[in-house]
DNA sequence: TCATCTTATTCGTAAAACCGAATGTCTTTT
DNA sequence: AAAAGACATTCGGTTTTACGAATAAGATGA
């Protein structure tokens, strides 16, 4: 049944804890990866990987900005399916205690650097 | 990240071409094992073996009745999480030629069987 | 009880996913 | 050019999934 095979790909990408995670991040809209490392506790390279697999399966993009590279779901649409897992499990992932901005983090969002401090 | 287990369960379940043709058939209300032999026109250990995984993760029950077992989807919800997978990929599926009744098949939904004939 | 029908389960092997560790690449600053 | 920052990728080894083949299990009719 290769009529499956665009839905197939997109549960198996979303198929995971981490990607679940980092796709939830997204909500709040692009984030570079050193924000999700501070959002979620993961490693870079650990993070990376499962980007990789987002990206592949289409679901995310990336857009480089000076140092950092911000990522973004490309088709709001899974959200969507995201949120009817959510209301079909009754479980609503992690609480989103944190808000867009997290205190200690080095990302340019989270960090608009006083960048005339130095001058 | 626990809390996104329930979710990633569901979805591993789903990230399946064959598990996908199954709970379409199930769309249509509860099927035996091989009405979705016929329908789908896969083997019947096959079958057997990807209705266990959906077993294993909470998605369908089964009911005896006679020589048959009735599978049947527990929450409806899981549909709402496919239907949201189809439009946020644009593809629907396989084409719903096949309406619940299909010709040659054995199953005493789609034959009701004349039974008082032979009296 | 035996044969038959429907379905479930086990087994073995090939393929894929997972993830820590190490390393590579691109960019910016000096 | 060199150093440093932010990410990406490759490389094992372990675990999990996929699936054909064979076999088992439970219910029914003779």
């Amino acid at each position: 049944m290769a009529a499956y095979d665009p839905q197939t790909k997109l549960f198996k990408a979303v198929g995971h804890p981490a990607r679940l995670a980092i796709l939830d991040v997204l909500r709040d809209g692009e984030a570079c990866v050193c924000h999700m490392e501070t959002a979620l506790g993961y490693r870079q390279a650990y993070i990376s990987q499962h980007l990789m697999v987002l990206r592949d399966a289409g679901l995310v993009q990336d857009r480089r900005d000076g140092w950092n590279i911000f990522y973004s779901v490309i088709n709001p649409g899974v959200f969507d399916v995201l949120s009817a897992a959510q209301s079909a499990t009754g479980s609503h992932g992690a609480p989103r205690t944190h808000s867009r901005k997290i205190e200690n983090c080095p990302c340019p969002h989270c960090n608009p650097v006083a960048e005339a401090a130095a001058c």
